[in-house]
Order: structure tokens, then C-alpha cells, then sequence
DNA sequence: GGCCAGGTTCGCT
DNA sequence: AGCGAACATGGC
């Protein structure tokens, strides 16, 4: 198994594919400037070298898609160029072929975040004092979506009011247990668990895991949905932001903090707010107050940190990306 | 050992 | 409507 104790590596790159043997498919895509592949492969995985079903290893984004049934390995590369970026993209598996290049490069572009346009952005965090160095720091991080909205409501619920370090063993924990393998190169890979997967779970099986009962069944009533075909979350995409969010709330054990959070990261949407995550409340506390790292404790309520965040619609989303990208930092030490 | 964590639901006034 | 409790676990 992978360890995904160490951090990922920096600003090491590499121009042949991590790993070994020859790819089913090969192709290069390039991303709207300025993009950074280090700093947005990175956000997906916490700064660590494997969280979840993500890998970001010596410059290689690394991830098991599922392509209607067919298992395939991505391995997607950088030039280096945050100006002028380039990416290689190589996919493994038995009867993966040319012709699912475009589904393949639809879907690393869509969790990468590639077509986005940074550039309205920065020009209001430029002039905003609390913002400006956030985005000369991380110049280039795009905001990564998720493959699936069943996948980031699942990983949004074991996140829910524990701390990152509980979330990421629980997210882990469930992966390792119900994601489908994949072998290349000597190492396991998994993919997200499909619903059907988890559907024939039990509450006590995610228990062992280390999850809740109330956990484990909000995972197990929306695999069950969208396995029996009752629940059609990917039809969300098509819905303007309120609509979105009125529906995610409907589900058993989802609230507004989770479908702020989904606005973000799973429908592309520019100006969400997540304003009752109590970590954004500190972090926008510091931020107001010209701080890099939120104080002991000190933390603004919700409808405080959602006032204050008025100044950066409808770029929000990014705001908060940029915000947490910095916290991660400044909590790993390096800043 | 106690308290809090990148919330939400449920049962009370 | 608004408020407090319960939820499971890891880290400080």
C-alpha cells in the first residue's frame, strides 16, 4: 500500500510517467494560465503524498477513473510552466483504448479545474488586503472538483464536525475498504467506492471503520439511492446554485455547510461560502485582521464571516480555496 | 481526563 | 423558531 504519511514532493518533475509499462493511451491537454499543477494536485490531497483515492507523487497526479464499468489508471504530468502550462496526460488498463481519450481528458480537466479563469479573481483579491498575498503565494491553484457528486457527498459527510485528522482516517478507512483496486507498477490503486459497493454495507461494517452510526447510515441510505437509480445526484449539474443547495439539503444528513461546500468543489460554482465551517471563521478572523494563521481560538460567527465575505463575491469560492490552501501551510509549518 | 474538531439531526420549550 | 444534546474518534 501506499504511504501516505510523507508529504508530496514539491517542484520535482518528470517528463516520463511514473509509472511503468507501456500506457493504453497518451495524450497532452493545456490549461488556461495560469495554472500551477503542483499547488492544485496538492490541494486534493492535503499536501500528502495519498488521501483517499488521490495520489500526488514527484509531480504526478495519479487516480483510478471509472469509465462506464472499465477500471483505468490516469497519471497526468506537468511542464512546469505555470505561464505557459502543459500537461501529459497517461492512462492504464486492460480495454482502455483511443477511443476513451476525450472522456478521459473531459474528466482530468474537470478535477483539475483546468478551463477555469483565475484572472476576475485576482484582479479583486489584488486590491484586497487580506487576499493580495494569498493569491501572489499560490499564483496558479485552481479550485479541483470532484469526480462525482455521490463521491464528494460521501467525503463531505465523514469531514462533518470532526477534525481533519479524524476525516482523513475515516476517508481513508472507507476507500481502502470499498474502492475497487487497481494494479500498476507493483502498487495498489483504488478507486472511489461505487455506490453499489456500498450499498451492500451494513452500518456495522462502516462502524468498524470507526464511523458513527449516524455516519454511517447517512452514507448507506445515499449509496442505496443512487444505486437503486431513486436518488439521481449527477443531475444536480444542470441547476442553478439555490436549486442545487435546496435540493442537497434535503437529503438525511446533509446541511448547508455540505452543499456550500459541494457549490465548490463538485459544481464548479464561483462564489460559494461555506460560513458555518467553524475553521473558515478563524481563518477569515485572521485575514480581517492582517494575520497569516488564525489566532488561539479567536473566531467570528457565521453570519459575521458571511457579512465580511461580501466583499469578495461573486468570487467567493476562490476566496475560500486560496484561504485554505494558506491555513494548510500554515498548519504544516511552512509559513 | 476534558474539550474541541472544516455539522446535522432530533427532541424539547 | 430557537436551543441543547447526542454522535465517535483523535489530538492536544
Amino acid at each position: 500500500m501506499l504511504d501516505d504519511k510523507s508529504t508530496a514532493g514539491g517542484s520535482a518533475q518528470r517528463t516520463s510517467p511514473a509509472s511503468p509499462g507501456p500506457p493504453a493511451v497518451s495524450f497532452q491537454m493545456t490549461p488556461r494560465p495560469p495554472y500551477d499543477h503542483a499547488l492544485t494536485a496538492s490541494h486534493i490531497t492535503f499536501n500528502r503524498e495519498r488521501y483517499g483515492a488521490d495520489v500526488y507523487r514527484e509531480g504526478h497526479f495519479l487516480r483510478v477513473l471509472d469509465l462506464n464499468g472499465r477500471l483505468a489508471l490516469v497519471d497526468v504530468a506537468w511542464n512546469g510552466d505555470v505561464d505557459a502550462p502543459l500537461l501529459t496526460v497517461w492512462a492504464y488498463g486492460s480495454g482502455t483504448g483511443e477511443a476513451d481519450a476525450p472522456e478521459i481528458e473531459r474528466t482530468v480537466g474537470w478535477l483539475l479545474g483546468v478551463e477555469q479563469d483565475l484572472a476576475p479573481f485576482y484582479r479583486l483579491a489584488l486590491a484586497d488586503d487580506g487576499l493580495a498575498p494569498l493569491v501572489r503565494r499560490f499564483r496558479g491553484l485552481h479550485v479541483p472538483q470532484a469526480a462525482s457528486v455521490f463521491e464528494a457527498l460521501v467525503m463531505a459527510i465523514l469531514a462533518q464536525q470532526v477534525s481533519s485528522a479524524v476525516a482523513r482516517i475515516l476517508r481513508s478507512a472507507l476507500v481502502d475498504a470499498y474502492g475497487a483496486p487497481f494494479e500498476h507498477g507493483g502498487a495498489t490503486y483504488r478507486a472511489f467506492p461505487a455506490p453499489a459497493a456500498l450499498a451492500g454495507a451494513s452500518v456495522e461494517d462502516l462502524r468498524a471503520l470507526k464511523l458513527s452510526a449516524r455516519k454511517a447510515e447517512y452514507v448507506l441510505d445515499i449509496a442505496r439511492g443512487v444505486a437503486s437509480g431513486a436518488l439521481d445526484l449527477e443531475a444536480l449539474h444542470d441547476r442553478p446554485d439555490a436549486e442545487i443547495e435546496e435540493e442537497l439539503c434535503r437529503i438525511r444528513g446533509v446541511g448547508p455547510w455540505t452543499a456550500h461546500w459541494l457549490l465548490i468543489r463538485t459544481f464548479d460554482r464561483a462564489d460559494g461560502f461555506p460560513s458555518g465551517d467553524l475553521a473558515l471563521q478563524r481563518h477569515v478572523t485572521a485575514v480581517m485582521q492582517g494575520k497569516a494563521a488564525p489566532g488561539d481560538g479567536v473566531r467570528m460567527t457565521g453570519d459575521e464571516a458571511l457579512e465580511a465575505s461580501r466583499r469578495w463575491s461573486p468570487h467567493r469560492s476562490y476566496a475560500t480555496t486560496y484561504l485554505f490552501a494558506a491555513a494548510r501551510r500554515v498548519s504544516a509549518g511552512e509559513l
